[in-house]
DNA sequence: TTGTCAATTGTCAGTAGCTGTCATTACCGT
DNA sequence: ACGGTAATGACAGCTACTGACAATTGACAA
């Protein structure tokens, strides 16, 4: 199960994805080449596209995984819960076990500015919206499936679903704009912007809230 | 204020957003060239980079239009009515002033055409996805102004404007996967999933909706 | 009308992301 | 030890995009 082979190319991935994110944090995303990559692991420009489809997924390797393990956190879920609360709870269930799941990989102090890199490289950005947008839609068939619902004629799956994640990447923003970000904070920023999801609904915003 | 000049270079810029459109809706947008596109309308390629900085650009002009109109929209309205429903009324009033103003650029059935296009072609779906997320930071700055509150103290405007937009691109996006999509259809689609806003965030979910 | 200035455009050369192909090397099971 | 298969490197090629410079064209005043 564990071949030399199978070893070997799991170490040359996360080598090159830390190589990869640590260009990344000290030059930036655009003045780092796939060639200065692949040098500093010493493979070929060819090997690390056998790795990567293309520049952006190495750049957003963790973050996609952070997701499918959020993803996979709500489907474990018990029963009995309504949907608002699944996702909701979800998210303070799995965030330690998401936090050792990313320092197997890469140290999370470089995770945690890469995130940055992300949230300010046009390219970056760009990407990461659209792969949460699939994600998004995994969430709905659970989502849907859990309710008992049909997700292709009742719309409210679908809402839920964007709603909250919408409120959810914006935390995450924000948190990210911070210059002292560090885990509790963003546990911290995305409980109060989930929290506010009902209050700013509502007609009438009563003083500063 | 009309010179020559300036009606020629807007005759070239449509030109290209309209011969772009057509080979992206006919050919796909990740096999047409930004050689076709200038060649379609017998400029240089360098001539069509100096109209717009990439090629998704060209094929996200018409779409970013109109954002900027419904921002307009929003900032136009009258004081006094709830955020959320800003929001919504907007969302019925300026619907026949984008219709038009679309229609002075493009065929409105093309544009109509290359939505779906935007959805299906990943590369296009994160632009359009970063470009949303830029114009949400404008609504939010509006909302809270409106409403007389810090943005960056108050997470409110942001949390409504997040979940707002997250519903209206699902709403969008579920449009434009139809087969018969037209305006009219938009316009009821957005209205029903916004609708379901509220319910979809109660606790329980009754029967099927 | 004509000449001058500035804006627009075309041409050319170059970089970087990404892909197909094929030979070579390294591992795996027997 | 050996044959087969998977991983890699080397190379050629395409497309998006950019900088630089020369040529053209419309704007505007003399």
């Amino acid at each position: 199960m564990t071949g030399l082979r199978e070893r070997k190319k799991q170490r040359t991935r996360d080598a090159l994805i830390v190589a990869a994110h640590e260009l990344f944090v000290t030059q930036g995303y655009e003045d780092t080449t796939v060639d200065q990559i692949a040098e500093a692991v010493d493979v070929s420009q060819r090997t690390f596209f056998r790795y990567f489809a293309n520049k952006e997924e190495v750049a957003l390797f963790v973050q996609d995984m952070v997701g499918q393990l959020y993803y996979e956190a709500v489907c474990a879920r018990p029963a009995g819960e309504s949907p608002l609360d699944c996702l909701r709870n979800t998210l303070d269930d799995a965030w330690d076990d998401v936090g050792e799941a990313v320092e197997e990989i890469t140290p999370l102090d470089l995770h945690l500015k890469m995130c940055q890199v992300i949230e300010t490289t046009p390219a970056l950005l760009a990407a990461h919206l659209r792969h949460s947008l699939l994600m998004e839609e995994k969430l709905v068939q659970e989502i849907a499936r859990r309710a008992g619902v049909d997700a292709e004629k009742d719309p409210r799956p679908r809402v839920l679903v964007a709603a909250f994640s919408g409120v959810m990447r914006t935390a995450a923003r924000q948190w990210s704009m911070r210059n002292d970000s560090s885990l509790q904070l963003a546990r911290q920023v995305t409980g109060d912007y989930v929290a506010q999801l009902g209050p700013a609904l509502t007609a009438d915003w009563g003083q500063q809230g």
